[in-house]
DNA sequence: ACGGACTGAGAAACCGCTTTCTCACATTTC
DNA sequence: GAAATGTGAGAAAGCGGTTTCTCAGTCCGT
């Protein structure tokens, strides 16, 4: 009979005892360990089987010190854009043998130093995706936190890479894009006000703003959800600009649809671009123009890079840059004269 | 100084050392035990502050016996309704105190058992989202897994909540919508063969030819995504069907592309019906008729019934079934003549 | 003043597993 | 045939906590 330990689960003293050796034994068979008697492996083997035996990982992980487990920390589980990177997190270190354990902040920065932290002592690392925590604050937190893999924020702690899309450059090629169909008066529909990928956002336009004093730019405020885009409808028609920028293919959607309930024309009246080019943004009708980011391959990244810290290989991983691909579809075109 | 042990991490013992009391008396005070001198736990939090000691999880849960963590299965991560109950999932666990643990198996049936076994040694109690496993290989697990609740899937083990979506009825509606706008020739764009909710999908239609003999139903292959309506637009003229039951609102959008390309007018021509709402289903051009389904309190819901099995609150709990709710848009419309 | 009931904190056991230490026994070597 | 060497498995020591057990030192009542 499987008898049952004090937790009322199978342990490895069951184990050693069906098999008649010491619980030592039963650990160096089930690591692959070749010291062990072929035939006292054997019966080892066969009495885990039999008892369906499964070690326990935190009695494991206690004393092995590690987890096989990775954290990764999102401001907003809802975003695509965080699902896309954690979708690629996880497959990649899937594959390497490792879990992936969660935690949402739900955009409350004051939230995220005590989530990463409780996440990181579970884990064997962390990614904290666009944390909305301040420099200072990242920077202090950031030593504990080791090993660590930032995703669209920089630090200047030593030994975190960043991961980090150019979205200024993404937001200056879309506004060329769009200043050589003709459009002069351009409206930025920003996105969350702490969110540093809105700052680079806010960067690329002063540096297109310089190159095309012609071009006016207008500001308007935002975030990056759909119903952002939705009630921002009244701010951009009062803007009078014939060329939007959202924050990104969500804003960019809602935008649509509200537009179109208004009777306008996209892009026949105005014209729209979104940014990030998730997989919805070719099947708006018109199709979205937009920077294509590759979301999904920086997850994969973020984990590759997790990996050499926790395996201690010195690449000094200096993190990687990642340049938008303008993606040019029907919802932009000539200035309406 | 901060001394460390030998993981190099600041550990209970340094405590102790620092506040020159034992460890046990460490670990009543950081647990609120009030059999503590005032004196004595003063002097311990200011050492526990000082050296910013924060208790190992790992030492933690194994002496507790538990982790305060809950994993989830997923057949596809990628698939907005799951990402949708992960996402209510995991805001209901946070807000008590809980961690979730994700396991993708990428659709592969195979690895499903293998998966839900790891990750539920590793937490609390375990979501398994509509499993593609067979319905034996479901109920031989099951008891090895408890605490377990099931989602879109039932099974006849005791004290395995389910929650499912009524989807049979789901479709039914909607078929019943499209015969009422004059709809003689329907086809049903099916869903992945080994999914359960593919199924439930296929008994609602059968009730409904039973109730239609005057109305054709097709049944066409499929998928779950984009890719999979796009590429059935061949398919779904050959079938010359008005009115298309798509598998869920990604395939629908998919196929809305796909007949734009060809010219054709939704629903002048062909109307077309989702399933799920996910939240981009409104934004489509024209907007998806279909049948909504609360996925994210599904999530919620999923946590109340997990937390009652941890907690061995004999609530019988008996599980939950959704009834969709029918969302007409502007993607069906009367038939052509 | 003395014995019994309390209090509070240290010592030790335990959670489940890995790994070093140790030692009995077998094999080799001179 | 005795010493040197090797081999394999059990005993025991962690890993970092929690909790029971134990026992001084107090406080109380008589």
């Amino acid at each position: 009979m499987a008898r049952k330990s004090a937790t009322g689960r199978i342990g490895i003293a069951d184990v050693a005892v069906k098999a008649g050796v010491s619980h030592a034994t039963v650990s160096r068979v089930m690591n692959g360990n070749f010291t062990v008697d072929p035939d006292i492996a054997a019966r080892v083997r066969a009495a885990a089987v039999e008892l369906k035996y499964q070690p326990n990982p935190v009695g494991r992980s206690l004393a092995l010190g590690k987890t096989d487990t990775i954290g990764i920390v999102v401001p907003d589980l809802a975003n695509p854009t965080f699902q896309a990177i954690l979708r690629g997190l996880s497959r990649a270190a899937a594959q390497d043998g490792y879990r992936v354990l969660i935690a949402d902040s739900f955009e409350v920065s004051s939230e995220e130093s005590i989530l990463a932290g409780e996440a990181r002592r579970r884990c064997d690392g962390l990614v904290l995706c666009a944390p909305r925590m301040s420099d200072a604050e990242l920077e202090e937190i950031a030593p504990s936190l080791h090993p660590l893999v930032l995703i669209n924020r920089t630090t200047s702690t030593k030994g975190v890479p960043s991961l980090v899309v150019d979205y200024g450059q993404g937001v200056q090629d879309l506004a060329e894009h769009l200043a050589g169909l003709g459009h002069t008066r351009l409206a930025f529909l920003a996105g969350p006000p702490r969110s540093a990928s809105n700052a680079l956002r806010l960067e690329g336009l002063e540096a297109f703003k310089a190159a095309h004093p012609e071009v006016d730019v207008r500001m308007l405020e935002g975030g990056s959800d759909f119903d952002t885009g939705h009630e921002a409808v009244d701010a951009v028609l009062d803007s009078g600009a014939t060329g939007i920028l959202a924050f990104n293919d969500l804003v960019a959607m809602g935008l649509l649809s509200g537009l179109h309930e208004r009777g306008l024309d996209i892009p026949g009246d105005i014209s729209i671009t979104g940014f990030d080019d998730i997989p919805f943004a070719r099947y708006t009708t018109p199709g979205l123009t937009t920077a294509a980011v590759p979301i999904t391959e920086l997850g994969q990244e973020a984990w590759q890079q997790l990996r050499a810290l926790i395996r201690k290989e010195s690449t000094d991983t200096p993190g990687s840059r990642y340049q938008p691909r303008l993606e040019v579809r029907a919802s932009t075109g000539p200035a309406k004269k």
